[in-house]
RNA sequence: UCCUCGGUAGCUCAACGGUAGAGCGGCCGGCUGUUAACCGGUAGGCUGCAGGUUCAAAUCCUGCCCGAGGAGCCA
């Protein structure tokens, strides 16, 4: 019995009898020679049927075989250079083929398609090689986020995704029948971590969160993955050389173990390899001159009126993309405007209407992947807080009571998934960073 | 919520007031090394929905539905 192998592990097979089982990624005949392209998760390669070598009715299966039929074939791995596939460079020459599902009609070809038809094909999409390369670069990613908070005392602790109410009271959130009462699907797990640090020091949560936003661009998913750390005994400035040990290592590892992948996408992965720490750190203010400056610089009526900011104000998409291209790493930008931020951030010493907050933007015009700050520790400060912001002060009664017990100053950030995977890949849409995503306009599949 | 663009064969698109077409995919045939192969043949349509203008509407007008991109908001 010949040994059943993975696509990725073909070069180790060379001369060796083996078995594939996959499914038809393509096909293609010149008469005497079949191609026939197979997927079986791991890799993609070439089984090459010649009609000299094979029964008549084998041929004849090779040469008929649709398009996504699952099949199990039998053959000899032979090193060629012209064999395309991941990894590439071999290829099976196919001796026997069993045929265990003949496939309708695949209604994705390799080439180009609508987003529309895509997305509602998505359940067969995933099969596509760029999907493939995507998310596994997204499964790294995630394996990265886990490994490097692991490794560097950070203890994941999970927190509730069915909550009592808004934990930063802004946005939009799903609202859901709780045996009578009102629940809220959870848009951060913050605030909890708060708690958590007291318990454990550092802490992360990582799990998926739900914001109803009624956005419709290429960086907004109704339901997507952030991972939260949050740290006891750290300031704004300790947090920054955390984030960028921590995203430096994400890319990184992406780049030693998706090669492969991130060569499918055509990514120019130098623009990746100079993501290394330290990042450069701007201001509020500094990044408003700089805004102004590029603002001052244009013609375009129109992107001059897009790129109005006065002070006080968050940055919006405009800004940040025109900021980050002056930028070849992702870049730290400090201080917001209090008013434009949470209501737990702490203010800058001296500076009231200034808080420690942190956003982490990446290049190309990728945007925000971080969002962090300082929190407030002081017990009287945050209760005045609530009141500014018109909270409703029982409902935070548990948070408040985390500044009666041992408070330190301590900070945290989220990052999003999606986004990074979005800008470690290259790709233009966050859609295309999840298995399934859900969207303003998509619940389906 | 607002602004812009779009909806024609399974898919990607053309036709822009006068008989609805091509490429890919499917099916049939040909070809020793294909890389979204190539060559020949063939089937395939309520032009998003509802009204209106006109001798005549995929095409012009009105309304609606659906989708995409962007703004705001955010990771």
């Amino acid at each position: 019995m010949p040994q059943t192998i993975r696509i990725e592990d073909i070069s180790h097979h060379d001369g060796e009898r083996v078995t594939l089982q996959g499914w038809v990624y393509n096909r293609t005949d010149t008469g005497k020679l079949v191609f026939v392209w197979i997927r079986d998760g791991t890799g993609f390669a070439q089984c090459v049927f010649f009609r000299g070598n094979v029964p008549p009715e084998l041929f004849e299966d090779a040469q008929s075989v649709a398009q996504e039929s699952s099949v199990v074939i039998t053959g000899t791995v032979r090193q060629d250079d012209r064999a395309p596939g991941i990894p590439g460079g071999f290829e099976l020459g196919a001796e026997e083929m069993e045929i265990l599902q003949h496939a309708e009609e695949f209604p994705i070809q390799p080439k180009e398609h609508g987003v529309d038809f895509l997305m509602a094909n998505r359940h067969l999409w995933i099969r596509s090689q760029r999907q493939w390369a995507v998310l596994r670069v997204r499964a790294t990613v995630i394996r990265a986020i886990r490994d490097w908070l692991d490794a560097n005392g950070f203890v994941n602790m999970d927190t509730p995704i069915l909550t009592p109410a808004a934990c930063e009271g802004t946005t939009t959130l799903f609202e859901t029948d709780y045996f009578g009462d009102l629940a809220y699907l959870a848009q951060s797990g913050q605030l909890y971590n708060e708690a958590n640090i007291y318990a454990f020091g550092r802490v992360y949560c990582f799990g998926p969160t739900f914001r109803a936003e009624k956005s419709k661009t290429r960086r907004h998913l109704t339901e997507f993955w952030m991972v939260e750390p949050e740290a006891a005994f750290c300031d704004m400035d300790q947090l920054m050389e955390i984030e960028e040990e921590f995203v430096s290592y994400i890319v990184r590892t992406c780049l030693e173990e998706r090669a492969e992948e991130l060569e499918v996408l055509e990514r120019d992965t130098s623009r990746l390899e100079r993501v290394t720490p330290p990042f450069p750190r701007i201001s509020y203010d500094e990044a408003l001159e700089i805004v102004a400056e590029i603002r001052e610089a244009m013609d375009d009526p129109a992107r001059r009126e897009l790129l109005e900011l006065e002070w006080g104000n968050d940055f919006g998409s405009p800004h940040e993309t025109e900021l980050t291209e002056r930028f070849a790493k992702p870049v730290f930008v400090y201080g917001y405007p209090t008013r434009a931020k949470a209501f737990y951030m702490e203010p800058w010493p001296g500076r009231p209407e200034v808080s420690k907050s942190v956003d982490l933007l990446a290049p190309e015009g990728y945007g925000e992947i971080t969002g962090g700050s300082e929190r407030i520790s002081d017990l009287d400060l945050l209760l005045q807080r609530l009141d500014e912001w018109e909270l409703p002060r029982e409902a935070f009664e548990w948070y408040v009571d985390l500044r009666r017990y041992g408070s330190v100053p301590h900070s945290g950030f989220g990052l999003g998934v999606e986004r990074t995977v979005t800008w470690i890949c290259g790709i233009d849409h966050l859609r295309e960073t999840i298995a399934f995503p859900r969207t303003l306009t998509r619940v389906y599949p």
